[in-house]
DNA sequence: AACGCGGGGAT
DNA sequence: ATCCCAGCGTT
């Protein structure tokens, strides 16, 4: 078993040879580095890189983002998944003006009682940002200790949470914090990656269990795989006598809360354009007036974590009943559809349609 | 303790 | 196809 500080001198000097060119490395600015971690959960650097930069110019301090409108820190999120990171951002950045003045608590324990802050993020600006003695525990982090402590459990309970925040203390360089949670993460990251883990070079190999035993797919354990479950939504594009086309936003108690789409019904089981007569459309859309029977577009599958969404499209000029639109529904000048924050599936359907001169 | 939440890149 | 990513909040 490799001891902490002959862990730590190894890791350090295969850090030393594999710089990292991320845009947050060396950062100490706790705001940006607030930025950075949020964009980083469940995502990969490659992704949040370009992300990171045009967040900091469109919100530079943290007073400009607890200024703004939720619909505004949404749209700089378009694309990025996980949602909930764009609201609770801003939540935690009016609480962080409102009950702290603007100044960024220090310590992991009142960092993660803001919004959006766990335990992983509130040790990355602990440390990163003030130097906090706390151990990061991360995919990354995991991954590489369980590997070559033989450890195969994954911190899925309290009791696991807590060993591991044991162990990974143990490891931790305490007068280094941020350069260790650096190093073990970029190593976690680009050595010993999941799949083909460079381990015909790694500085750890004549000390690690898994290597050892030859089990290293077993280490650490899967997450048991999750069903996914299927939807039907069918979307359409309404076009009124203007050019405008009707937008809504979606509820905040569902997939892709709090972004836009195109009025849609949801089905158990895939449509045809025939199965929507005006009978259909108008009970959907009590403000619809003369519909055009709808035409089909194309259809497309959001593949999620947790769900197939099929997305079927369909196109239908209509007037509109003002006094019957709902507050959520509007209809927009396609021109001004860039400013409002779609899920991915629906940004590359509206995308396509412009460029077609189908609205 | 278990589940819901996006989107994409690597294998 | 499958995995999993610098996780977190809710139930």
């Amino acid at each position: 078993m490799v001891s902490p500080s002959t862990f730590r001198k190894k890791l350090y000097h295969w850090s030393s040879l594999h710089p990292r060119k991320d845009p947050w490395i060396e950062e100490r600015d706790p705001y940006r580095i607030w930025i950075s971690e949020v964009l980083l959960q469940q995502t990969r650097s490659d992704q949040a890189r370009s992300r990171y930069i045009s967040f900091l110019k469109r919100f530079p301090t943290l007073n400009s983002l607890a200024n703004a409108k939720e619909e505004a820190v949404l749209l700089q999120w378009q694309g990025l998944g996980y949602y909930a990171r764009a609201k609770n951002l801003l939540r935690a950045a009016r609480i962080l003006e409102s009950d702290y003045n603007g100044i960024f608590p220090q310590t992991p324990a009142a960092l993660s009682t803001l919004p959006g802050i766990g335990s992983y993020t509130a040790a990355a600006i602990a440390s990163f940002a003030f130097g906090h003695p706390t151990a990061v525990i991360d995919g990354n982090v995991i991954r590489v200790l369980s590997r070559i402590l033989g450890i195969p459990y994954l911190p899925d309970t309290s009791a696991l949470k807590a060993s591991w925040q044991e162990l990974a203390q143990r490891y931790l360089d305490k007068s280094a914090p941020a350069r260790y949670n650096q190093a073990i993460m970029n190593f976690g990251a680009l050595q010993c990656k999941p799949a083909a883990p460079g381990c015909s070079d790694c500085p750890f190999a004549i000390y690690c269990e898994a290597h050892r035993s030859g089990r290293i797919r077993d280490y650490p354990a899967k997450k048991k795989k999750l069903p996914r479950h299927e939807r039907h939504f069918n979307y359409f594009l309404m076009v009124d006598p203007d050019g405008k086309c009707a937008i809504h936003q979606r509820d905040h108690d569902d997939i892709w809360g709090g972004l836009h789409q195109l009025p849609m019904i949801e089905t158990s089981n895939k449509t045809e354009a025939a199965d929507f007569d005006d009978y259909r459309l108008k009970d959907a859309f009590p403000w619809i007036l003369h519909p055009t029977r709808p035409e089909f577009l194309a259809s497309k599958t959001a593949v999620l974590s947790h769900q197939l969404v099929h997305c079927i499209f369909y196109r239908l000029s209509c007037h509109a009943h003002s006094a019957k639109i709902k507050p959520l529904l509007s209809f927009e000048n396609t021109q001004n559809l860039v400013n409002f924050a779609f899920p991915s599936v629906l940004r590359r359907f509206i995308t396509d349609s412009l460029k077609k001169g189908l609205c």
